[in-house]
DNA sequence: ACTGATTACTTAATCGATTAACTAGATTTT
DNA sequence: AAAATCTAGTTAATCGATTAAGTAATCAGT
């Protein structure tokens, strides 16, 4: 069926071994040897089958779990970050292989037996944990992977991660620079890691203005236009209601925008609303989002690089990436409209 | 590093033989010998090594192409209809694997090496043109695939389609029944294997009424909202404007609508638009979009059937499916505000 | 000119499974 | 009771690559 090493090195008049060491560039061979066995490798159109080969060395391909839920894949910053991962790691030879796991807590058995099975040769870690099993068990075992967000041992778990500290602060101030002084925010899920520095970001820029934190006006939320619909809710039922919320992303936004309005408040008018990761969606919804750009694709293309590094036990001066963020000033935040007191 | 059966077999007092038959459940093994063997097997938690096991078998893995286009996968169709289909794989055994392809021309290539290299066991093929080359050249060599889409020869691929016809139809009907005379296409481009079919209800919902088609009415577009934009601004520039249009996908209406807006319409008063598709965005842009439901987590699972059926050879009644669509009425069509002459 | 090193290969072991072919012992058939 | 069949295994070949080890032939050094 397909073509084989053998038939090339029968063609070539050499040895299959020779072949090999044509096509990996390793051992001595003459130039005139490399020119016939390349030429028998193009005549008959070889491919090196997959399975054999990785079977001693690697098998070119990445991992990445994704937990089953309906239509997570769905999710327009994981999508887009899978695109620009795709692409980068595509350049280096390397494909993409998905994982569905139906259950949660399956997900460190599942990653580990990707990666011991030889069906991949490393794992992309996503929404990573504070205390990630996931990492402390691929650290464990030596295996080769990236974590996308903050990983709990930056020592063991290279990462690439969105700064959402300092993005939290040129948010608000933003918003201070606009008058508001009662500041909201709608926090992620506290046991996701990207979570803490962006409310740290939020506290330390309150706090350098001379701003006390009112822990009625920062809540927990989900992750989706829902969430942050009712977390909307509960901020604008406190006595003394924001009149600017950080919302942690842009569904979230999405949400508490819908309920302002639903509350007849106009946005970017009677309230101020600043997302995070500018989403393509962010753009197009009225009022259009203020929102911090995560450099998605740059995401992607970091996490190729670090973990084919990792695979090809390349030497880099840091295993660490730090990516900032950006401020789109759109049309949900403007002047703060209260008199404050 | 990783447990073979060698240490599976010694443990249990078995050859590596038999520990494969027990595993496979081929040969004849005594229960005693089963148990002792399937002890073994997890008391060292032992996992098959894929490449080993896909030297001899089937990869396990079911391949996709995606072309390197920025952001390509963060199409909310596509990503849908992938979390369908990951998870539908997921439960048979299969993984997905992604292999960015940089260059459209090149996708036969990669999707026949994919196969070849026995790195996948089967492919889907995305985005199904009228005379796709991926499927005619894979169905030549007798690989598995499924077409996502009606394929150029429906005899030699099977494939799993979402009826345009009858949607199209469906559609008009509506449009016609809110009193509408001058309805306009915008259609996806020609190339798509998709796009005829929505043509043709459309052609066929019109002739029944009596009514006549007009050229001037119909408009190929590409498949973003910008394309729609331009179509509609086309379509508004005509001499009898239509007061009714029907866009072959969701962002094709959402740019329609845009356009509309732009032009001093109201949508769903002054003019109304169907989209195609019902992506998540549908029902929350205002208006909300009036539009044909694709049963995307269906359509996912019954790819995944069909595939996973000829890739283990298995019997079936039929290799083509055909999914039903629902249009779902929201704000963007209305009664007809144009009298008639 | 003889030894030692280098070059350019080939031979053969190896990876971890699957599976065809074989075998010893038990069971059935005639 | 001898022959034929069945059962429950084992042995060994095999998949298609990589790579350590081996081997002629060439070349340099003294």
């Amino acid at each position: 069926m397909s073509v084989t090493m053998k038939q090339v090195a029968a063609r070539a008049n050499v040895s299959v071994a020779t072949v090999s060491y044509v096509l990996n560039g390793t051992g001595a061979v003459t130039e005139a040897t490399k020119q016939r066995v390349l030429a028998a490798v193009s005549e008959l159109n070889y491919q090196p089958h997959h399975a054999a080969r990785s079977m001693r060395g690697r098998s070119y391909t990445i991992g990445l779990t994704l937990p089953a839920a309906l239509g997570h894949l769905a999710n327009p910053t994981l999508s887009e970050f899978l695109s620009g991962l795709s692409d980068a790691i595509a350049v280096r030879g390397y494909y993409l292989l998905l994982a569905t796991v139906d259950d949660q807590e399956r997900e460190v058995e599942v990653s580990l037996d990707l990666a011991r099975t030889g069906r991949v040769d490393g794992l992309v870690l996503l929404d990573v944990q504070v205390d990630d099993a996931r990492a402390y068990a691929l650290a464990a075992q030596q295996i080769p992977h990236v974590c996308a967000g903050l990983p709990p041992d930056t020592n063991t778990s290279p990462f690439v991660s969105v700064d959402g500290h300092t993005g939290s602060v040129q948010a608000i101030q933003h918003l201070l620079n606009l008058g508001h002084r009662r500041i909201g925010l709608i926090q992620l899920p506290s046991e996701l890691a990207d979570s803490e520095p962006r409310y740290l970001g939020y506290a330390e820029a309150l706090e350098s203005v001379g701003l006390e934190l009112d822990p009625l006006l920062v809540v927990e939320a989900g992750r989706n236009q829902e969430d942050g619909y009712q977390a909307m809710d509960e901020l604008l039922g406190a006595p003394e209601p924001p009149t600017a919320v950080l919302a942690c992303n842009d569904e979230l936004a999405f949400g508490a925008m819908h309920a302002a309005f639903n509350a007849g408040l106009e946005v970017g008018r009677d309230i101020s609303v600043v997302g995070f990761d500018d989403v393509p969606l962010a753009a197009h919804v009225r009022p259009a989002l203020t929102t911090l750009r995560q450099p998605r694709l740059a995401f992607g293309e970091q996490i190729a690089m670090l973990l084919v590094d990792a695979i090809e036990r390349r030497e880099r001066q840091s295993w660490q990436v730090m990516l900032e963020t950006r401020l789109v000033i759109r049309q949900s935040t403007g002047p703060c409209s209260v008199v404050s007191h």
